[in-house]
DNA sequence: TTGTAGGCGTTATCAT
DNA sequence: ATGATAACGCCTACAA
């Protein structure tokens, strides 16, 4: 077993020349002679050397390692900006170091902390539903690790961020509806705690005031993504003197679950009532009843934007004041499903 | 801007003891006296001092990251497998390096390459549909890097693998819809040049034997996971003198697009037909028409028993023979449709 | 054209 | 109890 590694030394032994000899030969240094340099080339192929990345990296204080951490893969907003972000890794020669931190705050301290350990020469994250607490990115900055936050990014402005607006989508979206006949829309909310159910809630508003029509708050209920609270909150909407004639779920996965009780409840979707959903995610390709639309936040491209930023913040650390802070707006569209393919497995 | 991170060094000057001093001080060493380590650990406190682990990656040659290469995360059945790895890691204190190949031989060399020039310690991986060459894994050997396959593992027998035998969940399968009542059973097989497609098949024909059922090729179809070819392979079982009555999907995507095609033909989800498919993913707890029944597979274990098998191989590296080869089979369970919380975006 | 030497940050060995 | 020094593998400024 070949437990010591080729290295330069060793070779430069071998050719009886030095190391520095080796060295440059290896990276074709324009004034080392050619039959040197054709020498060592020759012995580097055929005993298999490869420079030691770790002893490189030591150097030169980078590593090309970002690290990117995601509430949770499972969800294909997630995994579809994952996607995005290492199509321009692989292009441009970095790795990616990953973690999930499960919406869970502790976690994720966890994770930022262990990816700083390993200093990262940079962070991409999508916040957990709760961080409050952002002493653990502070750290980061004394490393000059720089982070970019994408879809949940955090409040303050001294941030670089990439994000959708959902606000402008909301208004798009019941706009969309009302041009389609739709007088009563229901939405199904997320927890009011959080910043994407405001948002989401700020545009229901002003996309029904916009049309003209009254706010009732009757058609607004809220899930805490739970099937149990999903249900429950259909439950309420059906039950109504009036219930609406179309229904907004917070993601497509309460679609999904909204769906499943509208059938249970010999409901004809998309007939009797419209269901409409936000992030039109790949797998409602494959889905009995897809949204009959659905806002399109472009995960990969987002992933993509995030990372083409944080690469320029490292290639040109030193230039960049600390008060340059990118913050970019992907425009939300409204899409119908996504023809796709199964995945294999 | 902090452009140099506090070191040993610096700190040493400071306080006017020797590197050696500052590093055993920190570490607690036994024979450092009470005072100087109280003083040299306060310092470190108050200029944040934090060990350079590129330094110590270098020297130690060990950098507690592992790469994870998989086809896809989108795949549901590969995110719950990286959050089994994932668990591990966190606990014992490794990072990963992720991949995906996108089913994609080329690419596969490529990251596999990419994560050897970064000397992750060891790797797991689950296969592309096509590799047949397997020289970048070779390359690894060289390197020491140890290499364990899962669920899609290769088919020689020197390598360490973690799989599930999905002939006798296909076997187990069968005899369950037997005892359900169902004679004409269906199969909505992959490409043939599969090995994930003839381990279901031989399953298949056996299960049916098994139950002294006629073998019927005319109930196998083919699909390449478009949804065309299943809609098409719907088609022809559907459109026989005597169509079947079960119905099994080569997994549960394909199961979808199986369902939106039958109901699309009026059909009565499992109870015109009994839809029934392999996997068991989360997202089956979300959908309109979940298969019946589906051959849990349990790659949140297959990803966790991966890593465990290879951090042994990581830490006993020295005393193993290349010729202990590990394979351990995952057996697979028939499952009810699981019941999920909706991911939260 | 090639060699020498120093340094990157840390730890371990051997002195003192 | 503490210090000096070497070593890990590579690169590069300077010397020859």
């Amino acid at each position: 077993m070949n437990q010591t590694l080729p290295t330069i030394k060793e070779m430069a032994i071998r050719l009886k020349v030095s190391t520095s000899t080796v060295s440059r030969a290896l990276s074709n240094h324009p004034r080392i002679g050619l039959k040197t340099r054709m020498e060592v080339q020759k012995l580097a192929k055929e005993i298999g050397y490869e420079a030691n990345a770790k002893a490189i990296f030591f150097k030169e204080k980078r590593s090309n390692i970002i690290g990117v951490i995601v509430p949770q893969i499972r969800e294909e907003f997630f995994s579809e900006a994952i996607s995005g972000i290492e199509s321009i890794a692989v292009e441009k020669d970095y790795t990616i170091l990953f973690a999930q931190s499960f919406d869970d705050p502790e976690r994720e301290e966890k994770v930022v902390d262990s990816m700083r350990k390993q200093r990262v020469d940079g962070l991409i994250i999508s916040l957990s539903k709760q961080t409050t607490k952002f002493s653990h990115f502070h750290k980061l900055d004394k490393l000059n690790i720089p982070v970019v936050y994408f879809d949940r990014v955090p409040s303050f402005s001294n941030a670089h961020k990439v994000y959708c607006d959902l606000y402008t989508g909301t208004i798009k979206m019941i706009q969309w509806l009302f041009k389609k006949g739709y007088r009563r829309i229901g939405l199904i909310n997320g927890p009011s705690n959080l910043a994407a159910s405001k948002e989401r809630l700020k545009g229901y508003i002003d996309g029904i005031v916009k049309q003209h029509l009254k706010v009732d708050m009757q058609l607004v209920e809220e899930t805490d993504f739970s099937k149990e609270t999903t249900c429950r909150a259909m439950h309420k909407l059906l039950n109504q003197k009036h219930p609406p004639t179309a229904i907004i779920s917070f993601n497509d996965y309460v679609h999904m679950d909204a769906v499943q009780f509208a059938i249970s409840n010999n409901i004809k979707v998309n007939r009797d009532i419209a269901f409409v959903s936000y992030a039109n995610l790949p797998i409602t390709g494959h889905i009995a009843y897809p949204p009959l639309i659905s806002i399109e936040q472009y995960p990969f491209a987002q992933g993509s934007k995030a990372i083409e930023v944080l690469i320029s913040l490292i290639q040109n650390q030193a230039q960049i004041a600390d008060t340059d802070f990118v913050s970019i707006e992907v425009s939300p569209d409204l899409k119908e499903t996504p023809v796709v393919s199964s995945p294999y497995y």
